[in-house]
DNA sequence: GTTTATTTATGGTCCTACAATTGACTTGTC
DNA sequence: GACAAGTCAATTGTAGGACCATAAATAAAC
C-alpha cells in the first residue's frame, strides 16, 4: 500500500481562497459591481488570518478581477479586467521572453489586416472623425515634432483597433503594435522619408476604411506592416549600436 | 494658486514595492534565476512591514514576474511569466466581457490562418510526428469516445501553434481557439456528421503543412475555421436551451 | 558509505493594535 | 429650508511580534 503516492503539495492558504473566490466572480454568485464580504468577515468564514485573506485579494486584484476602496462603504467589488490589464499582461509576456522583432511583425500580420478590414465595415462617424484628426496631427507633427508624431502614430493604431469593435482583437492589436513602436524609438528610425511614406500609407489605409472597402483595407495595411518590418529591420542591421534600450533580457531582440 | 490640483491619489505601500520591484527585474538588475532579497531584507531596507512586503511579492507572483519557495535557501526567485500565465489573463478577459461567439471567431480567423502558414514552413520532424500521433488518437476517439475526441481536438490545434515556432503567436491562438471549443462542449454538436468533417479537414490541413506549402496549408486552414464557426452558430441557434454553461456574465456568448 | 538526526534560514500563518480613509449622519448657521 | 461644517463608524491600510512549516545543508550515527 502507500505505493502511489507522489509528492505531496500543500497550497498556500492565500492561492486556494483567492482560486475559490475566482470561480465565484466567474461563475454566478457577483454581478459587476457586487461587493464581496469585508476583509474581517472573509476571515470568520474562512477561518484564516487576515494577512492570509488581504493576499488573496491582491491576488485577485492583480488580476483585475477586483477593485479595492478604503473607508466606509468601501470594500472589495467585483471588477472586469481592463484592455489595460490585458495589454501589461500580454508586455510582461513579450518582454519576459525576449520574443524577437520578427515574431512581433508575424503576429501583427496576423492581427492588422483583420482590424482594418473589420474597421472598414464598422466604422462609425465617430471613429472616422477620430482618424482624421489623429491624421492631421501626425501631418504637423511629422515637421515639427518628432516625439508627438510617434506618440500619434501610436494613437493612430488603437484608434483603427477601436473601430474594429473587436474588443480582444483591439486589445492584442495595440499591444503587439504599442512593443513594436517602442523598439522603434531610436533616432535613425522616423528619416523624413520614412515619415512621409508613414503618412501616405496612412491616408491610403484611411481612404479604403472610409469608403468600407474591406478587402482593399486588408491589403494595404498588410502592404504598410510588411514595409514598416522591412524598414525596421533595415534601420536596426545598419545602427545595432543603438539598440532601443539596454537589452539584457528585457526588450524586444532583433532576432532569434 | 493650488488651483491646478486634481485628486490626490495615494498609493497603497505594496503597490508602490510592487512596481518597483517589477522595474528592477525587467530591466537589468536581475537575471532569470536570480534570487530577490528574502522578505526581512526587503522589509529592513524599504521600512515597510512584513505584511506589506508579502502583499507586494503576491501581486509579483500573480503576474508571474517570481517564483518563491519556502525553506532554508529559498526565497523568492525572478521568473518568465509563462504561455499558461498569459493564457489564464487573455481567458479572463475574454469572460469578463462576456465577449461573443463571432468576436472570437474574427480573431481566429486572423491567428490560425497565420499559424498553419508559419507552421509549414518551420514545423520540425517532431512537430510532425506529434500532429500524426494526435491525428490518429482523433479517428479513433471520433467513434469511441465524445470527451477524449474533444480533449484530442484542443491538443491538435496546440500542437499546430506550437509547430509555428512562435511563442506569442501560440499563446494567442491556444487560448482562442481554447475558449471556443469550451464553447462547444454541448452533445448536439459533435455529430458523426461534424465529427467526419473535422477529421477530413485536419487531414488536408496536416497534408498542407508537411508538404510545407505555407499559402495551401493558411487557405485550408482559413476555410476549416469559418466552416466550424457556421457550424457552430446553426447549432447554437438551433439548441438555445443548451447554452454551454450558465451564461450570466461569465461565459461565450452567442451574439452581441 | 549510507542512513539518520540536527541545525537553521527562509517563507507561511496567526494575532493584535492602531492609523487612514471616506461616506453617511448630525449639527450648526444663515 | 438650504448649505456648511463637524462628527461618527465601518472599512481598508499598516505595523510589529510571535510562532509554525519547510527544506537544504550539515553533522552524527551506524
Amino acid at each position: 500500500m502507500l505505493e502511489g503516492l507522489g509528492r505531496i503539495k500543500v497550497p498556500k492558504s492565500s492561492d486556494v481562497l483567492a482560486e475559490r473566490l475566482k470561480q465565484e466572480i466567474l461563475g454566478d454568485g457577483y454581478t459587476l459591481g457586487a461587493s464581496l464580504p469585508t476583509e474581517r468577515e472573509l476571515v470568520s468564514t474562512t477561518g484564516l488570518s487576515r494577512g492570509s485573506v488581504r493576499e488573496a485579494l491582491r491576488i485577485l486584484e492583480a488580476q483585475g478581477l477586483v477593485n479595492t476602496r478604503a473607508g466606509r462603504y468601501g470594500g472589495t467589488t467585483v471588477a472586469q479586467p481592463t484592455a489595460d490589464h490585458l495589454a501589461s499582461h500580454i508586455n510582461l509576456y513579450i518582454k519576459g521572453r525576449s520574443v524577437t522583432l520578427s515574431a512581433l511583425v508575424e503576429v501583427r500580420l496576423a492581427l492588422e489586416p483583420m482590424v482594418a478590414a473589420l474597421a472598414a465595415v464598422r466604422r462609425t462617424e465617430a471613429d472616422l472623425a477620430n482618424l482624421h484628426a489623429i491624421a492631421a496631427r501626425i501631418d504637423w507633427a511629422a515637421d515639427n515634432d518628432l516625439t508627438a508624431f510617434l506618440e500619434e502614430n501610436v494613437n493612430w493604431h488603437d484608434a483603427i483597433a477601436a473601430a474594429s469593435h473587436n474588443d480582444l482583437l483591439h486589445a492584442f492589436a495595440t499591444s503587439v503594435s504599442g512593443l513594436m513602436f517602442e523598439a522603434s524609438q531610436i533616432k535613425e528610425f522616423a528619416s523624413p522619408e520614412v515619415r512621409q511614406r508613414v503618412r501616405h500609407a496612412h491616408a491610403r489605409i484611411l481612404e479604403a476604411i472610409e469608403a468600407g472597402d474591406a478587402d482593399l483595407a486588408r491589403r494595404r495595411v498588410e502592404r504598410d506592416v510588411q514595409a514598416y518590418a522591412a524598414i525596421l529591420a533595415a534601420t536596426l542591421a545598419a545602427a545595432p549600436g543603438t539598440e532601443p534600450a539596454k537589452t539584457k533580457r528585457a526588450t524586444v531582440q532583433t532576432e532569434g
